[in-house]
DNA sequence: ATAATATTTAGATATTTGTCTAAATAACTA
DNA sequence: TAGTTATTTAGACAAATATCTAAATATTAT
């Protein structure tokens, strides 16, 4: 859960994630969308793979990345124990 | 949104918010659980506050805290929008 | 009024984090 | 094979964060 609130805590990644999960996009595309150095992008990248929150597959000279929501479930599992 | 994941990206904050899930507490019972100084505490609850998270209130010269959990409600809608 | 208790504020410090540039690795192309 | 493109790794650095102790504030009790 740690890994996980961790991940969520920055706008940037948060935005990743919304933008995966409209398609799949290799590491370029993403990092397209910000104005941050492609580095900084793939830690990004790096820190949700961590939390499981995306997946990734070499595609070629490619690493494209999709989102995983099923470790969502948990969050939203945590919050909702918290409302009742 | 970014004030909440802030205020839940610390396991410290996390356990203060499942503590008043069970029944309201002043800031002393709080800290009481925690090997943790109580102006440590009080910046936690103070994050809380600002993330709205908890409410507050002053009773004598006891401060109880109470869990707010309406503001999760956003929380889980921005969750569910990411899983669909 | 004074002392005791509860809590917060202020200031300091070590750690973590987000960012950068430069270099390394991997894969395609001519 | 040599050059180009895609991505990650390494190392540095400034800003943010969690923690502490000491002091300030507020309330209750003697």
């Amino acid at each position: 859960m740690n890994s996980l609130f961790k991940a969520l805590n920055d706008e940037t990644r948060r935005q990743i994630v919304e933008l995966l999960k409209e398609k799949d996009m290799n590491a370029g595309e993403i990092a397209e969308q910000f104005n941050i150095s492609k580095p900084s992008i793939s830690h990004h990248l790096d820190i949700l793979k961590r939390a499981d929150l995306i997946t990734s597959e070499k595609k070629g000279q490619f690493v494209e990345y999709s989102l995983n929501t099923s470790i969502l479930e948990d969050l939203i599992n945590w919050i909702i124990t918290l409302t009742k």
